[in-house]
DNA sequence: ACTAGCGGGACGACCCGTTTGT
DNA sequence: ACAAACGGGTCGTCCCGCTAGT
């Protein structure tokens, strides 16, 4: 069924693939060493716990938006900012879209102090770091207000894309250059 | 154990504290009843299945904040929209805030046809409705695309209360007038 | 919806039809009274148990036939035994003919010594009494066999229209005018 | 408890013992892995149901059923024919006799499409097929109709070695000559 | 290192027949 | 006649460990 990739990245992929579609408690072991293929001693093998592969799967979502964010088109911070939330708009049409992994898994861990909330909190502080990192980039004379307010944006629009329609580009673009732009005014 | 109140509403009561608290599926029926002091029949007298509670659940918290809704302060259709802001940060910082119930019910439930995701879509089509009818109140010159903002904007500050720190009072209400003042430059 | 008749009576025609249609086990007491419209203390009230209604729904079963072969046409007794099993076929022909409501029972109640088998028990040693009878009043010459082929007759007639296609009326009495003829060459 | 047996084998055992002593419904699947001595996981992974375990016990039924049928003694199809009523006979008389298992499963479902039922109508079917070639064999003048009354007869012959006494060899035999001998003077 | 299968025990939702109060 | 209580039972799934074989 499966074969070219390692016993590991099978369970990580399809754990992936059914964690995200149908929720982190409605999918079973069981249910994912075989859709994976691989016997359940492997699993154990590879991952002390379920909730270990809760884990590994965040921060494997984790990675993935790091390493594209390696990768932001624009030159300059200003258009970088404009590019994250462009993503963030395009992956709210993806078809298969079912929101905010993290918020989702968040949903279903609701102690702090779990690990799988610590890998929730660790990919939140970071993508907070590199919003204040390129608001301070481009010289944003209040970057630490408005580095919250980007971040709930970014929140809200994740959610609104499952729950309800989502936004054109045209749109998000608005709000975040509208929110980059007003930030001397106020008290 | 409990006898003040009616069977139905114990249930509807424990349930509610429970579900917020821990998830929905977190939570066994068994649980409830015991909480609730309920024998297990009177509880499928009243409910037909376990998620006809949960939709009861999200119901009853809708009604709630409708209610709320009806009894907002402020004169001005413009003061309202800053007091239903100003109530989501209250929210935020209570201290048993585990995030908002119809982010965190649907999260667990991915089908968008469930029940219990019809009841969360009916309360989010009953907020917008009620932020675009105070927009259109207040004579806003775009009110189409500001209530866009104006929602994601709550469900950003709602989940980011949980899973960061939450925005003062202060910060949100910038955040709302900004939104409010800037709708005529762009198209 | 259901006024015109006894309460017991409801919960009689109820239980008759319900039994017979999907089987003992498979239908609980609270359906019956529900469909009966009859509260459940007045069920408890006329039957002390479950058991006991469907010895009630047996017995009822038996005393109808009782009744119907009281009233059987023809002159002769071996006119009656005739009648008996046409009856017999057109009963398997009937639309909503679901095999022998005793001998369903019976595979429901494997103690022989339950109230249930008693009842099941009584309605065939009614039955073979009346074919016996019949044949002593033919002065058959070999009564006490012939009723023991009749009655398996009738049995595998029963479970066959049921369970493959049913016989024809002219095949039934061939059959049955066969054994009544053959009784003598025998040793 | 049991070691020698593999757990499939185990289960399926006791699952016919009880379910032909006491009926389907009236044994759960706790009782069987308990008394079979096996993890219900084990019970779900090697069925995907109860009513699927039912359905493996009425075919290894019937595969015995038929396993006897091919070494079935006697050199012509009408001796054949013999030896099969001889062994139904022989059948009721056996002290945990408790009626055709067939019958009694078909009993409990009422739903004729259901696979249950299905696997009873295969076994019918096989049945009156292997009479029916005896019978064109020894070049019987009315072999289909024939096959229709001895069907009856047998199925006669089980309820009513549960439900009554039983009938002796020679009187079955006779009966069953009895019905092979008269086939030419009807229509 | 990986597979296949089994054991274990707790728990999931849901329904059972029966009795009692009002 | 309704609603509630009661205790136990239904089938099915959970996560996890272990053994044996390759």
């Amino acid at each position: 069924m499966a074969s070219t990739t390692s016993p590991r990245d099978r369970l990580l992929q399809t754990a992936t693939r059914l964690f995200y579609a149908e929720g982190v408690h409605a999918v079973g072991v069981d249910r994912i060493i075989l859709e994976a293929g691989v016997a359940k001693a492997t699993f154990y093998h590879h991952f002390r716990t379920k909730d270990d592969l809760v884990r590994a799967y965040l921060c494997a979502q984790s990675d993935a938006q790091r390493a594209k964010a390696a990768e932001l088109p624009g030159s300059s911070p200003h258009e970088k900012l404009l590019a994250i939330f462009e993503s963030v708009g395009e992956l709210g049409r993806s078809p298969d879209y079912r929101g905010c992994p993290f918020v989702n898994a968040a949903a279903e861990f609701p102690d702090p102090r779990h690990p799988v909330r610590q890998a929730v909190a660790d990919h939140r502080m970071w993508f907070r770091s590199l919003v204040l990192d390129l608001l301070r980039s481009a010289k944003h004379p209040d970057a630490d207000r408005t580095v919250e307010l980007l971040v709930a944006l970014k929140d809200g629009l994740l959610v609104g894309a499952d729950l309800d329609h989502g936004l054109t580009n045209a749109a998000i673009r608005d709000a975040v250059t509208t929110i980059l732009d007003t930030a001397t005014a106020k008290r």
